[in-house]
DNA sequence: CTTGACCTTCCTGTTACTGGAAGGTCTATG
DNA sequence: CATAGACCTTCCAGTAACAGGAAGGTCAAG
């Protein structure tokens, strides 16, 4: 299978799949004209990173989830320690998140929102405590 | 003032002030030896850029808010509809990231985690319905 | 006069791609 | 057989918002 025939069983742009072979995570087969040939394995990874990527792992992560993933003597622990700590990080960013939300959804209720000058959002930015 | 004193007062790395003067977010006087000179405007806007950014504005966003605040004459509409987009942006990014906490918390508890292979944080990337 | 703490500019690297240029290949049709 | 259009290839540049580091100028103290 071609890159584009890739591209649409995985939902992955050949960009992105062409990346990901620049970066070692696949090694695709080449046709004697030098296009790339996809295996039943190839799809399966590409599939196997879309669904990491979805979930928000880094490449890196998803480097090690592959090798494990192909890896018949892994120990479930090392799969688990990875997604853990990104667990914790998405966790951490979600609290990150709604601290601004909560500041931003106070400021932006407290804007009139016309055409004058005075702004509670501006003021807050600028350092006085509030308007 | 120089760039170390506007980084402690300001809390921002004196790279970063460098950088935002680089991009035109700032524009400090030059003593006669090249060395900067940050006057309470500076560091006042500096602050207020670093407000800004802690609020996940981004640097175009902070371009146009800080135009808005030396505005005299704004309508605080615009500065409202920069930050009610904002607020939007990071409303749809919490909930993005609320939806691969969930999967990511369900695979976690559900891994052993020990020295055995088998594992339904794999089987899931791997596209099996469930271990 | 030297040392160490400042300051400067410039270049590279980061993350995970995306866009685009220049050019080779394949297939269908006239 | 020629050609058009849809593929494919590699390579280069750009994105966001800086951080790290090299090479070199400046300043205050001893």
């Amino acid at each position: 299978m071609n890159i584009q025939g890739a591209s649409e069983k995985t939902g992955l742009p050949a960009k992105t799949i062409r990346y990901y072979e620049d970066i070692g995570l696949i090694q695709p087969d080449r046709a004697a004209n030098g296009y790339r040939h996809f295996s039943t394995r190839d799809l399966h990874n590409l599939t196997f990173l879309a669904r990491a990527r979805a979930l928000g792992f880094t490449i890196e992560d998803c480097r090690a989830l592959l090798g494990l993933y192909e890896d018949e003597s892994r120990a479930s622990a090392e799969v688990k320690t990875i997604a853990q700590k990104h667990l914790q990080a998405i966790e951490e960013k979600i609290r990150d998140l709604q601290t601004m939300r909560e500041t931003l959804s106070d400021l932006v209720t407290s804007c009139h929102g016309d055409n004058r000058p005075d702004c509670p959002i501006l003021s807050d930015l600028g350092g006085s405590s509030r308007d």
